[in-house]
DNA sequence: ATAGATAATTTTCTATAGAAAATTAGCCCG
DNA sequence: CGGGCTAATTTTCTATAGAAAATTATCTAT
């Protein structure tokens, strides 16, 4: 088959499969495919103007991060949002995580992590916290980046590997709930708690802050409604 | 296509991707497909008996076990086995999540999930530990037995979750590795410890037992060699 | 009407053919 | 003998057709 133009999201992939991989991520994490919703393949490969086989193997590569469920001989549908019980039980993991993750990381951080990590905390106090997802996806998406490159310098790949396994899921969460969002400066300003301890070279103050963060994140997602 | 005999494989299952699936991790795991090996998937799906079609969807699954690796346009392979201290990176993975959860499931803990891991530990108390994988096979299936029983009882979905994505990892480095298996009278020791825990409905004790065992396990893996 | 069965349609799943890339082999020339 | 180019082969990757299962629609009998 001959493309008339290439779909704009085959940008430098040499695979189809990938490209509709991170398109289909994109979707999900996005909440344009809505939770429940049917993923039939013949559709949304028309939808990506590519055949049903690199679909069906990038279905079956996101079935592995949770955001997609299949049931055989019925293919594929979006896995539904998590509960807020979910999403607390998902910060009981982190907080077993990730305090670790800032101790470990603080212990072997050099300068260039410290600006990183700073770089993260500004892009944060400064990005726009708009009432809809489109407006805070910076937000987010720095919010993220912070938890993610501590996970990234632990000089453990399995803690980086657990960690980002579930980027996604995470993100996809916060897509459909208004309300942790709305938490921006505290949670800003429990990420500057964190970069001091780093800034000073503290590796337990690191953790200690880490710990507080997610206790912090953890109450607000168990008190609400 | 109308096979002439059903593969064994498809014992009771519906789809072919689920079935390949099956039967490429075994291989994985008990070590008949070797480190570093190329899996083309016309060989394979020749092997099985299958197209290439489920031979490259049951790969894409295992690329996310991180027993498989995938090159653009160059195919899978099978991943390295692990080295030993990234063996002793993932204990230390282990370290931060199974105290935790032996913790929580003994707090939880009911009759029959004692009994379960009574289970456990009997089995491998006899059973035979050989000087081959085929030997020690149910020895090592109730040690891990043990642990995902535990994991799987914290009340808390994602802790398993995690816990199982690892499980295949760890089984393949021990079907390659010698020495962990030959400390099995200690690590039975160990087991029985946690066990008595439960028993005892302690759940501090149960997490500090689980502790020891890990931490004995560490001392195990980095001592060698 | 409505329940149950049957037919029609849709959708998943598998096999296969062919295009694109990578690998290997062969060759020429230094 | 060896480096680099081209041809041949192999292999991955994608599209597509068709079989099997599931879903929906239609029809009949009560």
């Amino acid at each position: 088959m001959q493309l008339p133009d290439p779909p704009p999201f085959l940008n430098g992939r040499q695979v189809l499969t990938d490209g509709v991989h991170e398109a289909l991520l994109a979707m999900l994490v996005d909440g344009s495919l809505k939770p429940g919703q049917p993923l039939r393949t013949e559709a949304l490969a028309q939808h990506l103007q590519v055949s049903a086989t690199p679909v069906r193997e990038a279905l079956a590569r996101l079935e592995a991060t949770g955001m997609v469920r299949r049931l055989a001989r019925r293919g594929y549908r979006v896995a539904d949002v998590p509960t807020r019980e979910e999403m607390a039980q998902f910060v009981e993991l982190r907080l077993l995580l990730e305090p670790a993750n800032a101790e470990k990381a603080c212990a072997r951080a050099d300068q260039a992590l410290v600006e990183s990590l700073a770089q993260t905390v500004e892009t944060q106090r400064t990005a726009p916290t708009g009432p809809n997802y489109a407006n805070f996806k910076d937000f987010l998406q720095a919010d993220w980046a912070f938890h993610s490159l501590i996970a990234a310098n632990t000089g453990n790949p399995f803690l980086e590997q657990v960690f980002n396994s579930f980027n996604g899921y995470m993100q996809r969460y916060r897509a459909f709930d208004q309300h942790v969002i709305s938490d921006a400066r505290e949670s800003c300003a429990e990420h500057s708690a964190v970069l001091d301890a780093f800034r000073s070279g503290a590796p337990e103050e690191a953790g200690a802050a880490m710990r507080g963060h997610l206790e912090n994140l953890l109450a607000r997602v168990r008190s609400t409604e």
